[in-house]
DNA sequence: ACGTTGTCGAACACGCTGTTCGCGTATGCG
DNA sequence: CGCATACGCGAACAGCGTGTTCGACAACGT
């Protein structure tokens, strides 16, 4: 039973709206909630019983695509090792605009944040059997930051860009420079101290 | 003639301590102007006399360290590929707890953002002519974000880890992830589309 | 010793936040 | 359709942080 007023949508999808416009325009710090009020002609006292603060609809318009994404991650175990970057490029794509306002320069960097440690994990856990069975001198919290970090920052990158190249090209720019390297690590080369 | 008046003197390496002890205790982002004054024990008129913001000083407080950065740096055309971030590393665990205050988590992402600019800067002039001329399907852009973020991702979190495995070991780790990838780039492949 | 220069801190105007409350009205349901 | 309810509205408010101003005072360099 969805039981949900009409009013309620629309006041959530004005202010996601709103939100997402006005952050490409001016940039997420400079944006104050009245602004936002404003632009989606919604009342100062609506906004705060369906948000705690500015921050909290941020999260709830990323969350609005995030589940996706969280899902699709979540076939990594099968395709291939690099699969999660490549996901997250499409995702990215298909969500331009958000992602531009989320996680782009005038975006903030929570976002940012939560992808990031989503990602890192996500490597760690593919990396760690891989890097312990090669008893390889790269310990697997450095292996899966440097990916993460580089896959990231290509991604904001990208996104800075207009999206030039494609997910797919982009995707294998990234491995190309990334794969070489963890294949080095994993042939546990012993001159690491 | 340093026609300065020690006051003055005093007055800057109060508010920078205090500046760098509250963001270690609390995160930059939580810190009023009030916090500092009262740590540092300086007037507010006093503050403003010196400093635009809250922001101004922190950059200023990375200013002191930052032009021996710039000149370690500036060597790079002589030793090797990467030795710029092998220098950034030095750095900063030279400077550990300014880099701990302002680059860490609980620092604002100002510096970061700088650091990452300057980084990507120099590694893209260090690789275009390289990629250029093995006329590599990677761009030089790419090539150039791919390592800067993978590098300041490492250092942020070597940073936020207390500094373990030391800062040769570090850069150790970061060359072997990074510079087989880049040496693939090198060789051209054309498996890029 | 003296003029200059820097510091102090109270007071202020301003802008943004998050809450409250009484009043309408759209909505969903019987 | 008609009704109770749940929601939206916006003015008003208290609270907090910012950045500026000013007069009085103290430290400084010469």
């Amino acid at each position: 039973m969805e039981r949900v007023d009409r009013r309620v949508r629309r006041t959530r999808r004005e202010l996601h709206e709103a939100l997402i416009a006005l952050v490409l325009e001016r940039g997420y710090e400079k944006i104050t909630v009245q602004d936002i009020l404003d632009r989606a002609d919604v009342g100062r006292s609506t906004f705060y019983a369906h948000f705690r603060d500015k921050e909290s609809l941020l999260l709830a318009s990323f969350d609005d695509v995030r589940e996706r994404l969280w899902a699709d991650l979540d076939d990594t175990a099968r395709p291939g090792p690099d699969y999660p970057v490549r996901a997250l490029f499409e995702h990215a794509y298909r969500h331009r605009m958000v992602y531009q306002a989320l996680c782009g320069r005038r975006g903030g960097d929570v976002v940012r944040r939560h992808l990031h440690r989503l990602l890192a994990d996500l490597l760690a856990a593919h990396l760690r059997p891989r890097l312990a069975a090669a008893g390889s001198g790269v310990p697997v919290e450095v292996a899966a930051e440097f990916c993460a970090s580089a896959a990231i920052g290509l991604l904001i990158w990208w996104v800075d860009h207009d999206f030039r190249y494609g997910p797919e090209r982009l995707a294998r720019m990234y491995h190309a420079l990334a794969a070489p390297g963890i294949r080095a690590a994993l042939r546990a080369d012993d001159d690491h101290g």
